[in-house]
DNA sequence: AAGTCGTGGGG
DNA sequence: TCCCCAAGACT
């Protein structure tokens, strides 16, 4: 592999990504057009956050929601919690939400303009080690070393590092650093991102396509898609649960009851139906906010990061109930509620439930 | 520093 | 179907 570089500190690696971005890169909706001033921080920033643990296809619709409603990072600052955490409802990792908002409030506070260096981003909420690098060489054009799960893969095969990862990534971050060019490392940055998504990718690499390939001792080895190696990964328990759908008709509106979730923990500070508890415990202890009489509507599987889910779903239709803390949410603007997936699921389950009733 | 945090798509 | 995984952060 050659990692020696020219006088401007770009390595033949480097070029050779540069020059097939040039032509192959994605085109998308937070990045700048070619030619055009660079790209305005708050739709990177936004972007960068979206796209965390997230695929660009899942992005895409929320990306454009977001931007067309708060336009500015002044405009996010100033909007409700509620809102947003609604808007973000099924994008998951809902700690992002509020670390958006904690974040968009201080840059607020300091007259709407992001910090421009590395060190600067990674002081505010929600902007690790990779998403203050991405920023600061994608939105101020500095050098940044932006290492994420395509970097890791794609400079585990160029260099063939067996170690199984997470130990591997001191090492890997040496060697992105090294191919890392001065100039361009956002672009460099997004093009490694485009490479390990479309051509150096996880099951079956397109070697055939990649403008790195002769220089790449993984493609050497003829095994690429070994790389990286991962150490083994726990087993997932299945928990049970119950949640409660409770619904009632005022002044000829069908309303159901709903809960805000407590800041802290799973689905942490979104709207949902009331459950027992499974979240906090290995599994709910089945209690009700209310005595019923429960009628059953079923089940909702659902798949977590450490555990699955199976929820069983129990409806009490038309009683008096008035619970503690939640709201009445009339029925017909359900979506407006900004349920997590898992409790649209469930709401969709009722409601069909329902519907085979009538 | 390992565990906690969603979700949907693809092989 | 099942398993893997994706532009990670936080504790």
């Amino acid at each position: 592999m050659d990692a020696s570089s020219d006088t401007t500190g770009t390595t033949r690696i480097a070029q050779d990504l540069l020059g097939w971005y040039d032509t192959h890169g994605r085109d998308l909706p937070w990045r700048a057009r070619p030619g055009s001033p660079a790209p305005d921080p708050y739709r990177v920033w936004l972007s960068e956050v979206m796209l965390q643990q997230t695929t660009v296809g899942a992005v895409k619709a929320y990306f454009a929601a977001f931007t067309a409603r708060w336009p500015t990072v002044m405009a996010l600052a100033a909007a409700p919690d509620e809102d947003v955490m609604a808007a973000w409802a099924g994008l998951g990792y809902y700690a992002r939400a509020r670390n958006l908002l904690a974040c968009a409030r201080e840059v607020a506070a300091r007259g709407g303009q992001f910090p421009d260096t590395e060190d600067g981003l990674r002081a505010l909420p929600g902007l690790g080690a990779y998403t203050a690098a991405a920023v600061a060489a994608i939105a101020f054009g500095r050098r940044a070393v932006v290492v994420d799960a395509n970097v890791e893969r794609v400079v585990s095969r160029l260099f063939a590092i067996d170690t199984p990862l997470p130990g591997s990534r001191p090492l890997i971050r040496e060697y992105a650093d090294v191919i890392t060019p001065d100039l361009r490392s956002g672009d460099f940055a997004q093009a490694m991102m485009d490479l390990g998504s479309g051509v150096c990718t996880s099951r079956s690499p397109r070697c055939l396509l990649c403008p790195l390939s002769a220089g790449c001792a993984g493609r050497a080895s003829g095994e690429p898609e070994r790389l990286p190696v991962k150490a083994a990964k726990k087993a997932k328990p299945v928990r049970k649960g119950r949640a409660f759908w409770i619904e009632r008709e005022l002044g000829g509106e069908a309303q159901v009851w709903l809960v805000r979730r407590a800041d802290k923990g799973m689905l942490g500070g979104m709207r949902a139906l009331p459950d027992d508890g499974w979240a906090a415990r290995a599994d709910g202890c089945g209690e009700g906010p209310a005595s019923g009489p429960w009628d059953s509507a079923g089940k909702v599987d659902h798949v977590f990061t450490h555990f699955s889910l199976e929820l069983s779903l129990a409806v009490y239709l038309g009683g008096r109930f008035e619970g503690a803390e939640g709201e009445w949410w009339p029925l017909d603007r359900l979506d407006e509620a900004g349920l997590p997936t898992l409790f649209a699921k469930a709401a969709r389950l009722a409601l069909a439930a329902e519907r085979q009733d009538a």
